[in-house]
DNA sequence: TTCGTTACCGAACACATTGTTCAATAAGAT
DNA sequence: ATCTTATTGAACAATGTGTTCGGTAACGAA
């Protein structure tokens, strides 16, 4: 990829990641977008086709920056479900949101957050999905297991949403505690 | 208030409430909402300041419909978490969501219904907040409250956002069941 | 029915935003 | 050094927004 092509990308997405923290995805204009990145309209245009477009990609990036890291670090994740939660995709994924990535805070806790977080929803899913049986244990045998499946990874989100939305206070530990005693 | 004035206001929420279903409020216009509901541009302006404040009056007139209906059947909420759910008001909530109104499915499976839960978070939160105690003997006790009353209200949403999105197959007593056997 | 009030009309308006086009330029790759 | 291609800046039509205003007709109250 040319390199200029990669530095307006990014100063397109910079800019984007700043907006994105003081006010609303729909509020943002594509003229404040190349104002703050410093680059022509058209430039934006041959880039992204709409705004819209802007936002899956930056999304589609973040999202397989979490995962790619995930798996990355080598972890395999046979032990999704082991009693407290120690060493499972849930906290790795609860510690590497506390770490890195100052982007997918910002997406977060961000009002409109719909699209991102539908990405790591179906990725959740497929992931649960595989490991279901492994739960059963534990699982009520009158709920069947594609409302399960929506529960685990629901509570898993709202869990997320609610730790960024205050302030990110607790240790990563001790809200996978609190996610695997409350599911 | 003015027949005339109920009469549009009423063209202009029937109006939304179609192209809503349609498609996203964000693609929604002004012109199509006037044009369907065949009143003057200036006549709309006249009721709402801009989309977001109809999209607010509609949530919030929304809302009150289900909470008024709630209290006006004489229900006494004091049995929330009697252990089956049954004449729980989340029970009542299910039931009136499948008989009444169309409008609110309309809603919660459209993408942009942030602020309609929110309106409903924000009450059921109150709700729940005065009735915890009563949870308390089945609640863990190294989960702090403000914790659990946010995954209550996320988990029934979400159960609520679920079945809509399934086209409420289930009876409102098993969502009910389902809701109270993960929580 | 009458009379004063007020909501609606519709057409026009300035304004902002969108997405496209194009030739010129500068920075890339090889 | 040369070919390629991304970027530029300015202009463009098209669409949507929110406002204004005089004229009309429906309204509520007497």
């Amino acid at each position: 990829m040319d390199r200029r092509q990669r530095k307006t990308r990014e100063a397109i997405f910079n800019a984007f990641t700043e907006l994105l923290s003081k006010k609303d995805f729909n509020q943002i204009t594509v003229g404040e977008i190349i104002d703050r990145a410093d680059i022509g309209r058209a430039t934006f245009y041959s880039h992204f086709e709409t705004k819209d477009f802007l936002l899956k990609e930056f999304c589609e990036e973040l999202f397989c920056h979490i995962f790619d890291t995930e798996n990355d670090e080598g972890h395999d994740h046979h032990h999704i479900f082991n009693c407290d939660g120690s060493d499972s995709v849930f906290l790795h994924l609860f510690q590497h949101l506390q770490k890195n990535d100052n982007n997918i805070l910002v997406l977060l806790s961000s009002q409109n957050n719909e699209l991102f977080l539908n990405y790591f929803r179906s990725n959740l899913e497929l992931l649960i999905e595989s490991h279901l049986s492994l739960f059963d244990i534990r699982k009520s045998k009158d709920i069947p297991d594609f409302f399960w499946k929506n529960h685990i990874v629901s509570t898993f989100l709202e869990t997320l949403k609610w730790w960024v939305g205050n302030g990110l206070k607790e240790n990563p530990e001790v809200i996978t505690e609190y996610f695997f005693k409350v599911v």
